[in-house]
RNA sequence: GCGCCUGUGGCGGAACAGGUAGACGCGGCAGACUCAAAAUCUGCUCCGGGCAACCGGGUGGGGGUUCGAGUCCCUCCAGGCGCACCA
């Protein structure tokens, strides 16, 4: 028997599917579409097992909605720009440009030998300029459709990379990818106003049925609304007033201060001319706001001298404070305070001896003693001390306050959300350019869409920090489009979370000189089945939502919400180790002793295995997903990490389950070797009649067949895998004397296979004598007759406890089964001198005797 | 603090919709083949007792509902994730 050989029959099919075409997408419309889709990857370097994963779990969906019948899109290109790129190019002096492409070079093989069912004549790179030009093209369209603001505020700053950030890219206090503490500053920049969103991108959530429940919270939770009402309080002894937000007016009349955020304008003002202020604003800016930072901080004040008057209460003025506890990020950067319900409120006026007025008493609470104490009162009660809101509930009160507000011209009803605009400018090199010029007469001018794109200039020096952009010698200086005067083009480029917020619909018509081409969007989008981590749950999927709709305000897209549905895949984990010394060694290095436990290779230095955890270089845990490809081959591969775990579950990566999935793809191979030689032909018609070790194989088969359908349809791989093996173990064990059932068994179970293990599948059905490939061959039907058992095993159980079992025809009636019960030897034992109850039967289950 | 998820053999995990707990794989043990190794094949493998048929226990702990609970309810414990001075 010739030994199956992986590299050159997986290679052999990679090309033919190739030649042929395969994976061409949009060849017959006819056939409904699907759109497959896995995250893009950052072109680092190399694969990585994330990567090995998450277009192994893609591409079996895409095969097998092929399979199904499906005009299937499954395309891949590259998130080209980024940070990494100019870090590479400091680090070793190679153009950002270079490096990245070398990357993608490298990258694309080795996804190539995944044997992916891509559709590569759509590849395509986002630094590419023929991608951001149409990037560049549309912020000038949602410029002029009110969908970008500039605005100079308060920004997250970070120190190592030197650019701004997004609040979603700052991370417990600090930059995502640099980890450092974050700075505010003050400066001009372009936001996105994704908060015009806000209520709309809240509402899809509930349509986006095939999402993970976890992210839709997340995303509830980040975009955070709140019904509550704006308070403007006048300023005692100034024409001005001070903008509050709440989510308890009702409370209002136990209101005893109000506070400003330390970057407040009012605080601002103060400031000016109080040195005390000044400096204590300075503190508040220097807190972190990290978790131990939160915890110990104290509740800390300073009294401005101003007071503002209660707005329903004459002659009752209350302090202003500037307060560490008050964010200008949420709301008006103003609070009012009530200490008797809200607990930083009394922890405040407990330190500065504000009053605590309980205005609302619990129902079962005496109101004339109801009393605060070191514990504010949230919940619902009765008005008290309240004036006109006496006696009302909390949501009654809310009402009734927010209308009376509303009638004196002090306030009205609002909803308001945590979610801030999406700061999209960045100081950095490696990016799509704005496509904006600022003029000192005309102000800020569009680059006119025939100088589109704005492309980056190649010869940049890269060396010094900050934006090379700035620094280059001509690149910025341009005469405005307007008014013809020597001008500036804005050096910042765009935050690449735009660039993968669009890269789907891109997807559709890559080579359109539009962004998309209408016709195209309207028959892929949005995508059927995303596939990608659960660490962009907020960042790109809240993004490229966004994006959406505001494609489609500017007509370029007819779908709300990008994804229908979203998979999202758990991490590929592996065991550490450890020499006695702490130092961490690579897998490769660790031999296994026959004793138990593990040496380095050469030295053979005792090793310590450790937790299992996430790849990562430092710890030394990385399998690179390439050598177990050129060792055992693709199939195995995508074998193993679809077995071992649920996919949305974090799975390690052992060698013994990668050699265990090598070894059944020699299985297999050696199966229908075996058989080939002695089966009838592949068109033979099946036989009048089959034996009962036939019908028994057949059974198998097609119950095998509902089985991994059912459970492909839901992601359920590793299931899948083992009713794979189960029919495996059947045709290996079944008697061999129906040559049709046989080879249709076999051929199901190649048919079976195929969507995660492609190439074994593809030259084992040729090996059967097929003329047509299997890649164009459908999805095995099960027939509904073969699905359902003419004999059934029951349980006996006494009492909930089990003492026998019973062979009974299908759908027997209650009174046989029970009958027949009553006779199986071990049951009359455990029957014996008592009387039966009850006897509870479950139709071909079990019988249940109560005694 | 708020919200969510997960706890099943030595390991990954399976168990429709409350009805045989541990499918399938990994690992382990025993055997066959072999001069030997690898590869392959066969059998066994939740724990305790028993030669065996069987018996008892068992799905993080405690309680409840039910003829019957891994599954439903209450409660506690452990681990993980998200958000967080959000007014």
């Amino acid at each position: 028997m010739a030994r199956y050989n992986v590299r050159e029959v997986e290679a052999k099919w990679q090309r033919i599917w190739q030649e042929r075409q395969c994976f061409a997408a949009g060849a017959d419309a006819d056939r409904p579409k699907y759109y497959v889709l896995e995250m893009f990857p950052y072109p680092s370097g190399r694969i990585h097992m994330g990567h090995l994963r998450c277009y192994t779990l893609g591409d079996v969906i895409a095969r097998y909605k092929r399979a199904r019948g499906y005009d299937v899109l499954h395309p891949m290109g590259w998130d080209a720009f980024g940070l990494p790129a100019e870090n590479a190019a400091m680090e070793k002096g190679v153009h950002p440009a270079e490096w990245t492409h070398a990357n993608i070079a490298v990258m694309r093989d080795q996804l190539k030998s995944m044997g992916l069912s891509i559709d590569w004549s759509r590849e395509f790179a986002t630094c590419d300029p023929d991608y951001y030009r149409h990037e560049q093209h549309m912020f000038l369209v949602f410029f002029e459709a009110g969908l970008v603001a500039r605005e100079e505020g308060w920004v997250n700053w970070d120190p190592i990379d030197q650019t701004v950030l997004a609040n979603e890219q700052v991370i417990d206090g600090k930059g995502w990818r640099s980890g450092a503490p974050i700075e505010r500053r003050k400066l001009p920049q372009w936001f996105l106003k994704i908060t015009d969103y806000a209520e709309d991108l809240l509402a899809g959530l509930e349509t986006l049925e095939r999402w993970p429940e976890r992210v839709r919270l997340m995303q509830e939770n980040w975009i955070g609304r709140s019904e509550g009402a704006f308070i403007d309080f006048d300023l005692a002894g100034r024409n001005d007033r001070l903008s509050v937000y709440t989510t308890r007016p009702d409370t209002i009349f136990g209101a005893s201060f109000c506070a400003v955020a330390a970057d407040h304008p009012l605080a601002d003002e103060l400031a000016g001319s109080d040195a005390e202020l000044a400096e204590f604003i300075e503190t508040c800016r220097r807190l972190g706001t990290s978790e131990e930072a939160i915890e110990t901080a104290t509740k800390e004040g300073r009294d401005t001298g101003l007071a503002v008057r209660h707005p329903f209460v004459d002659g009752l003025e209350l302090p202003v404070y500037v307060a560490s506890f008050v964010l200008m990020g949420y709301g008006t950067g103003a609070i009012f305070g009530c200490p008797a319900h809200d607990q930083r409120d009394l922890d405040f006026a407990r330190a500065y001896g504000l009053p605590v007025l309980p205005v609302v008493i619990p129902h079962d609470a005496d109101p004339a003693a109801y009393r605060i104490a070191d514990e504010a009162f949230l919940g619902d009660g009765v008005l008290a001390n309240s004036d006109f809101l006496d006696g009302l509930d909390v949501e009654e009160a809310k009402r009734k306050v927010t209308e009376r507000l509303q009638a004196n011209g002090a306030g009205r009803g609002a909803i308001n959300y945590r979610l801030r605009d999406w700061l999209v400018s960045r100081q950095r090199y490696w990016g799509c350019p704005i496509p904006i010029i600022h003029c000192g007469d005309c102000g800020i001018v569009p680059v006119p869409r025939q100088d589109l794109p704005v492309v980056l200039p190649e010869d940049v020096d890269l060396a010094a920090p900050g934006n090379p952009l700035e620094r280059h010698p001509t690149w910025r200086k341009v005469d405005c489009p307007r008014c013809g005067k020597p001008s500036e083009r804005d050096t910042d480029t765009f935050d690449t979370f735009i660039d993968s917020s669009w890269y789907f619909a891109r997807f559709c018509s890559p080579k359109a000189s539009a962004p998309v081409e209408r016709g195209a969007v309207d028959r892929w989008l949005p995508v059927d089945q995303y596939v990608g981590g659960i660490e962009h749950a907020i960042l790109h999927l809240l993004y490229a939502r966004f994006f959406t709709r505001a494609m489609r305000r500017c007509g370029y897209l007819g779908v709300d919400e990008p994804f229908a549905g979203l998979f999202t895949q758990g991490m590929v984990n592996h065991v550490t180790y450890r020499t006695e010394d702490g130092e961490w060694v690579e897998p490769a290095e660790v031999e296994h002793l026959a004793a138990g436990g593990f040496a380095r290779a050469g030295t053979g230095a005792p090793l310590i295995a450790g937790r299992v955890e996430k790849m990562s270089k430092s710890r030394k845990n990385v399998v690179d997903p390439s050598d177990v490809i050129d060792a055992y081959g693709a199939d195995t591969a995508r074998w193993f990490i679809l077995s071992d775990s649920p996919p949305e579950r974090d799975m390690e990566w052992t060698d013994a389950g990668a050699h265990g999935a090598y070894r059944y793809v020699g299985r297999v191979a050696r199966l229908i070797e075996e058989a080939a030689d002695q089966l009838p032909g592949t068109g033979v018609p099946a036989p009048a009649k089959f034996s009962d070790d036939a019908r028994m194989l057949r059974r198998a088969t097609h119950k095998a067949i509902a089985a991994v359908t059912d459970d492909i349809e839901q992601f359920r791989f590793n299931r899948a895998v083992a009713r794979i093996y189960e029919l495996c173990n059947v045709i290996g064990a079944a008697a061999n004397d129906d040559g049709w059932a046989r080879r249709e068994s076999i051929e199901t179970l190649l048919r079976l296979i195929a969507p995660m293990m492609p190439h074994l599948a593809e030259e084992m059905w040729q090996r059967l004598g097929h003329d047509t490939l299997l890649i164009d061959t459908p999805w095995p039907e099960p027939d509904p007759a073969l699905l359902v058992d003419e004999r059934v095993t029951m349980v006996v159980q006494v009492n909930g406890k089990l003492r026998g079992r019973l062979e009974m025809p299908r759908d027997a009636a209650a009174e046989t089964v029970e009958a027949a019960a009553r006779d199986v030897p071990n049951v009359q034992a455990a029957l014996a001198g008592r009387s039966v109850r009850k006897a509870i039967v479950v139709p071909n289950r079990l019988v249940n005797f109560v005694v």
